[in-house]
DNA sequence: GCGTGCTTGTCGGCCGACAAGCAACTTAGG
DNA sequence: CCTAAGTTGCTTGTCGGCCGACAAGCACGC
């Protein structure tokens, strides 16, 4: 009866897929039920752990909520080296999208972290303060870049880095209250569009 | 010493009153300590009265959050009715960001309660997912007007209004994490000029 | 004196954190 | 190999704190 479900594990096995049952535990919390269901009992229970099992391996909410947070960068992949200016920017906005596109449930959580942050959580602010402007700098630095080179039209940089940000941000939380999913592709190819000429 | 501060007002005058300060406390409360610190204490101390006021007046926290949202309505002025299509689209738009630029705070705690329904909290999701739906129609609406009468480019219109919507939510949510306000000015040009040529 | 606005007392529920104890794994001596 | 002591992972017990809601009582205006 025992068919062999708990072959002998090393300490560091045990350790490490506790903590990923616990970070996947929590996007599905987060995913259902939003940032303000994270509880030590509801995220232990859906990892199939103890309510204590955070504690011990997070030391607290706010060690959890920073692992998450890291555990969701990279989502995006960033655009292919070679590129720069105008094609750069075009080239990671549709990048970002197609990540909404292709991992629907990481991006809500994602998007909804964010949330979290913008509406006054202190953990988690920080985090995606450094993080958006990290964001906006990539987006400026590629922008300047197009200016220099003549492939971008007279637009300030950072005004325009703040922009597209927002959009792209801003695609994905609507994303979150909307229930049924938009369709992509002409989303993809509007906002290429828009952009497109609108940089250049 | 009394300085006459106590002048005799009628019920209906202080229950008015009440309401305003208490409406008026909790912005401050969300703007300065974020939707989380929203309890019946912090509100009724800042208002300056017991914490039994916002029970008395609003019956639950969901009444005081359903008001304070409602209380929030009508923050940017709709576009001149003689408007439609593209001018239209652009004149919403730069009125958005006028009002993010004239009314700080309360375009804050507007986004802030924004972001507090995209992490999940079930009182204001069903609110600000319908005035997300409206707001989104009404750019769809004038921009279907503006494919019609080759003011537009050949974009989709609810794709364009989902881009459209997300730019300035998302922009006002940056706004929250960033400690000193931007150059509105120069934000509002670029913008009017990336959406201005992406549109036509 | 009567009604309405406001306050205070109080209850039940939930949460995060810590500490003590139990269980699984590792290692070293025989 | 075998086993027993030691280490690490995990759970349970428990504490203090905070919150929302209701009800009874007090104060202001009619």
């Amino acid at each position: 009866m025992t068919g062999a479900p708990t072959r002998r594990r090393t300490q560091a096995e045990r350790r490490a897929e506790a903590e990923r049952r616990v970070l996947e535990a929590a996007r599905e919390v987060i995913g259902e039920h939003g940032v303000g269901a994270v509880t030590f009992a509801a995220v232990g229970a859906r990892a199939g752990y103890s309510r204590g099992i955070v504690t011990h391996h997070f030391g607290s909410r706010r060690g959890l909520m920073e692992a998450l947070a890291r555990s969701l960068q990279g989502l995006v992949p960033p655009a292919p080296a070679e590129l720069d200016g105008r094609e750069r920017v075009l080239a990671q906005v549709d990048l970002y999208l197609a990540t909404l596109e292709h991992h629907p449930r990481d991006t809500r959580v994602f998007a909804m972290l964010w949330a979290e942050a913008i509406a006054g959580d202190p953990d988690l602010r920080p985090i995606f303060a450094e993080r958006d402007a990290d964001f906006r700098d990539s987006f400026a630095r590629a922008l300047r870049t197009a200016a220099a080179d003549g492939t971008g039209a007279g637009l300030d940089p950072d005004a325009a880095a703040m922009a597209i940000v927002g959009l792209l941000r801003g695609v994905g939380l609507q994303l979150v209250l909307v229930e049924k999913a938009p369709d992509f592709a002409r989303l993809r190819q509007t906002i290429a569009l828009l952009l497109g000429t609108g940089l250049g």
